[in-house]
DNA sequence: TACGTATTGGAAACCGGTGTCATTGACAAT
DNA sequence: ATTGTCAATGACACCGGTTTCCAATACGTA
């Protein structure tokens, strides 16, 4: 009964294509205006959640019926909406990093393995920078999670350390990854890497060429990233059973500037480290230049290695030894981690959450002289 | 008639605010469950429509009106849903930017920039990094744009050089601004630098040196703004009156590893150059990588000026003497050209579209030897 | 007193999708 | 012949805002 009402009512339509049409022209003609879902429902002749089961690929579709609506659809070049989506689903599709890391290529690496985890999926990666220094950091990150109701957001450390800001993405109902040095919270919501141990290893790599008096540039006071290299380096030195006097522990703010100005105490003492670790790429390269200003030459007299494995590593001069910290993979299972069940509801398997760090062995370590 | 129907409802609603209120909790029982607008109306005993009239400032609304609402919402914790206004109002919150720079610095001093213009409104950025060397590049930005309804886009250089991917954005009714190094489009869509007069003015400052034998590392054929550079370098040579043979003009692609190779085919002649323009810092960096291979020194052997004051300008050694492209204020400039209308209605000042690069000296130029 | 008129507030439609539930017809089981 | 089941599809309300249009009220004026 109804179907018979109906059918005639679809040849009407139908028929009408031109009346139709006219109305997708006069969407067309303000400019922007895009074909929506009836559009799609009346040139196919079914209804708005016929079409809507097409789009989202409802296995209870006759599939005769599918093609013949995926015709009108890519006649029509339709798009979904997807505020309309996000309005309807109550959920978007806008994944956000937040970071205050300084380093520019570590940042765009973060992006590039998020992207990796979103591309072929509806989300889309928002940026957010904020500044670790001002008061309102935590006002000003609520603000954003309220205003744009993120599906979920990567965190990036430093500021992943913040446990604050975890617990404000749950009291906003916004999934988080953070990354970070250690475990700092459960795999769910943790990407960590085993620095401690990579730095044991990276430091056991100098005593081996025979250096005895090592110093280390650490990470400033309070970063976790900073706290797990330092006993990685410790670790090593006892393992060496090589005494640690406090003069050669000289502290940086992840900064080439800080870097140059650890490396200055450091060499100022007598005698001075004959290698240097330094917890990251940056101050290494500073420590680096500083010891050129002082004329020596790396590594003949002082061997250097750094941590993260950024592009300043291959390029400077010498090329740096370094720890690579697999931070395009760590992004990428972050991202994963948070929209893994929505994007890729299939796949069982679950993103690790641990990644280890492997020494890369460039031209800045060599064996002391005599 | 209607009315005297409907003014009961509407007195029952209201006087059922206990009701009103069970609702707004039932809301925030499931986790992420924000209030509406509506519970807001309801609670202030006012339509929808009023609370809207709230939320966009509108002027014909009772000032104690105003106040009553505007302290629910504070009560409520209410933030409008993103989406929801999106979906009315025809357009979202998002700006994009695309880009295919491989220059980590470069990026997020762009999207610091963008950001820096985006402050204090309800847009956020969204970042669409691009493989230029692919044959669906094209394809993959319609389908982002198409998918994401973009506000519009900033695109940087060297895709921003695309012209088809201008009117690709036009076509899909999305706003955009090019970023660049010469006008490539109408003030409205562009923001450039003169980066040819910018270049004039440093390789005089080598001249001024005494430099006569200059060579250049230009950036890869195609891209306007190594064509913009290479006008600058020739225009300051043919005005000191210096013959410029074809083998003083290596080609690179803007990396560190294409100035090495640039830079030694200069290095190679006879007589090599005293002096090199690189056409970027990463180059510029290559060149002195590849100088200090040969044993020779910068600046005393070998003086050197980049192109952009990227921080690794700053940070190699020596310091390097470089044009600074002014990065940042070019990216807000051109995010404010997007948003301005409807972000700062009240500003009437237009967007300069024209900046002006500078010379910063450094230690890497230096009067050449006998 | 009656009548414009400006100000303020509300009902209902709409933006473009999705969820819930009902309906239909075909076919199998009783 | 009747009933039950199931696959396929549709009707309708809903998500949370904005807009259109009209009603109610207050006010000044003829």
């Amino acid at each position: 009964m109804e179907h018979w009402h109906r059918s005639p009512l679809a040849l009407f339509v139908s028929e009408e294509g031109g009346l139709a049409k006219r109305s997708s022209n006069a969407n067309g003609d303000r400019p922007g205006g895009k074909p929506t879902i009836n559009d799609v429902a009346r040139l196919s002749g079914v209804s708005k959640k016929t079409v809507s089961r097409v789009i989202n690929n409802s296995p209870l579709l006759n599939d005769e019926t599918r093609e013949r609506i995926l015709k009108v659809i890519a006649e029509l070049g339709y798009v979904p909406n997807p505020q309309a989506r996000a309005l309807a689903l109550r959920r978007n599709f806008l994944i956000g990093l937040i970071h205050d890391n300084p380093n520019a290529q570590m940042v765009l690496n973060v992006q590039h393995g998020i992207l990796e985890a979103l591309q072929d999926t509806d989300f889309a990666l928002v940026i957010r920078p904020v500044d670790r220094t001002s008061p309102h950091m935590l006002d000003d990150i609520r603000n954003f999670l309220e205003r744009q109701r993120l599906f979920g957001v990567v965190i990036l450390p430093p500021i992943s350390e913040n446990d604050q800001l975890a617990r404000l993405c749950d009291e906003l109902g916004c999934r988080y990854a953070r990354m970070g040095s250690a475990e700092l919270d459960d795999p769910d919501h943790m990407v960590a890497s085993n620095d401690r141990q990579a730095v044991r290893e990276a430091v056991a790599h100098l005593v081996e060429h025979g250096h005895r008096t090592i110093g280390i540039v650490q990470g400033p006071h309070g970063f976790r990233s900073a706290t797990e290299r330092r006993l990685g380096f410790e670790d090593a030195l006892k393992t060496a059973k090589i005494k640690l006097p406090r003069s050669l522990m000289a502290e940086g703010n992840y900064t080439f500037e800080s870097g140059i100005a650890a490396a200055n105490r450091l060499l100022d003492l007598a005698p001075p480290p004959t290698a240097i670790f330094a917890s990251n790429d940056e101050m290494a390269a500073g420590v680096v230049h500083a010891a050129r200003q002082r004329g020596l030459s790396v590594p003949e007299d002082l061997s250097i290695i750094g941590f993260d494995d950024t592009s300043i590593a291959a390029h400077m001069w010498p090329p740096l030894t370094t720890v690579r910290w697999p931070i395009i993979s760590m992004a990428r299972s972050a991202a994963l981690k948070l929209v893994g069940d929505v994007a890729h509801p299939d796949r069982e398997v679950d993103e690790p959450s641990m990644f280890l760090s492997t020494l890369v062995r460039r031209s800045s370590v060599a064996a002391p002289r005599q």
